[in-house]
RNA sequence: GGCGCCGUAGCCAAGUGGUAAGGCAGAGGUUUGCAAAACCUCCAUUCAGCGGUUCGAAUCCGCUCGGCGCCUCCA
């Protein structure tokens, strides 16, 4: 049986328990991109957002369908395409292979379906005609629209009534009020275009989501997700049309929104403010895992400053982490746990504890709310002890059974958030790679000064070689001299333009 | 004008009725040729402010101040 959780609901205004539409199954809907240009990193919140949801209810025992759309056919993308002279389908193309990439490199895991509007034509176009027939759209000049007069409760999301709404300053021909919203727009000159009943055309923004949904999950989602601000219109618009349209059950039981990722002014990042940061540029410099923690140490419903500044502490957690699983991994032994706990001493002892109590821990913060930054506090807890453990001269040899329970902890980050996947020397060698041209250093050089040093403290010459670690520390590399040999890691303390 | 969110140490942040998790930074110590890492100790009588409810509030209610989002581009 798949374990119970709660969730705040943006319907409700109130984190509920969840009950699924179908035992043991959870639908989820998480609005994807629209792709008219590189996703940035407040994207990538969202994503990974959906991402740490989907994984830890599969986890957690849930038979999870996952779907995340691609909008390929909008304003927006045949704008742009206009602009630089390029086929609207071809430049989505593009910026779906950029998305796409972008995703694996975040490590998120591939949804159970991906639709795209482009290939959604039958759906949607069918979904319209059952709302015209219901009388809840009207059709005018080659265009549909969505009779918002007729869905009463229209507004249950936002909690907002209609006549409270600002209205546009100019009224748009062929609607019936300012609030109707387009469910399918007559194709003018130029553009690309579907066929119709109504005549060449293509769908309205929200649409495509009540349509791909239904194609993919049935009436009734479960869980349907996506940032803050897609509340309203949309999110408010897709329940008009999908619940007039099916004329049952609810479209989605339960609504969540994460909350936007901000600049430090407060503002939030958007590609109509200007001021976006990419995934591709954050991920250049840094590992996923640095990027991933930085959402998840926040609740996903509070606002998020962004700060470059921050991405080499958020490095930091995540090697703090890793330091303590490679401490773990390191130690071997195979007595019965209970003699490596009694002769190793307390330390032994705290580990045990705080590993076997780890996962009731870890998922009680997890099923409230998806509680990631309490959840991940029980993790330091953890780390700390095992570090402790591991500075026990008998650790190394015979702490095995003891770091295998803390393994297995760590193992449950690596299904339920996506992080601590890989071995703890994996994980320094990605920072390597990653760090090492954005401070502009070769592996080669840092190799040749060390080496060097390493000849001069074994002639006990400790002047030179504490001015070749000098000179290794300006340039970003911290040495650590070690009992059986000398290591080095990244300075997450010195910034690539210094 | 309408709807809603937020304000916890120098910084990030959890906690939402029972007396402040975790991380960073900082101070001292163990270790080290000296360092670094790691570990140990310390670091908010207090949760924007003011009232109220309560045996008890950061947590509930009211007001004030400050910040932000949405009201048909937006993850």
């Amino acid at each position: 049986m798949p374990a119970p959780f709660r969730l705040y609901n943006t319907l409700s205004r109130e984190v509920e328990d969840f009950t699924p539409a179908e035992a043991g199954k959870v639908k989820l809907y998480f609005c994807g991109m629209t792709v008219y240009d590189h996703c940035h990193v407040g994207h990538a919140r969202a994503m990974v957002t959906s991402d740490m949801v989907a994984r830890y209810l599969a986890h957690r025992g849930w038979d999870v369908v996952f779907v995340r759309n691609y909008t390929d056919v909008d304003d927006k993308i045949i704008r742009r395409a206009a602009e630089g002279g390029e086929a609207p389908l071809a430049l989505a193309e593009r910026y779906i292979a950029s998305t796409q990439e972008d995703f694996r490199a975040l490590g998120l895991i591939t949804p159970t379906h991906e639709p795209r509007v482009s290939t959604s034509m039958g759906a949607i176009v069918q979904m319209i005609t059952a709302l015209v027939e219901r009388g809840h759209a009207y059709e005018s000049e080659g265009s549909v629209w969505f009779d918002v007069a007729t869905f009463p409760e229209y507004g249950k999301l936002s909690g907002q009534r209609v006549e409270d709404m600002r209205q546009p300053d100019e009224a748009v021909p062929g609607k019936r009020s300012p609030v109707d919203f387009a469910l399918w727009k007559a194709a003018k000159p130029g553009e690309p275009a579907w066929d119709s009943p109504w005549g060449p055309g293509r769908p309205g923004w929200h649409i495509e989501c009540s349509a791909m949904a239904l194609d993919t999950l049935g009436v009734e989602v479960d869980i349907h997700g996506g940032g803050l601000d897609l509340v309203f219109p949309h999110h408010e618009n897709e329940i008009a049309q999908s619940e007039a349209a099916h004329g049952c059950a609810p479209y989605a039981r339960y609504w969540m929104h994460n909350g936007l990722l901000t600049m430090a002014s407060g503002q939030k990042m958007g590609k109509s403010l200007g001021n976006v940061f990419g995934i591709k540029e954050a991920l250049k410099a840094f590992p996923a895992e640095a990027l991933r923690i930085y959402y998840l140490q926040v609740h996903y419903r509070s606002p998020l400053p962004w700060n470059v500044e921050a991405l080499p502490d958020a490095l930091g957690l995540v090697a703090r982490l890793y330091e303590a699983k490679d401490n773990a991994e390191q130690m071997e032994g195979d007595e019965p746990l209970a003699v490596v706990t009694r002769e190793l001493g307390a330390d032994a002892a705290r580990v045990v504890e705080l590993a076997s109590s780890f996962r009731e821990r870890f998922y009680a913060a997890m099923d409230d709310d998806f509680n990631t930054a309490k959840a991940l506090g029980f993790a330091f807890e953890l780390a700390r002890a095992v570090n402790r453990f591991s500075n026990h001269k008998k650790a190394k040899k015979r702490g095995g059974p003891v770091a295998r329970l803390a393994l297995d902890a760590f193992a449950v980050l690596a299904e339920a958030l996506g992080l601590l996947g890989q071995s703890g020397d994996a994980f320094v060698e990605e920072v390597k790679d990653k760090r090492l041209p954005a401070l502009g250093l070769t592996r080669e050089g840092v190799e040749e000064k060390l080496a060097a040093r390493v000849a001069a403290r074994a002639a006990k010459e400790w002047e030179r070689a504490d001015a070749l670690r000098a000179e290794l520390e300006e340039a970003g590399i911290q040495v650590m001299d070690r009992p059986d040999r000398v290591d080095w890691r990244i300075r997450l303390d010195v910034r690539e333009d210094a």
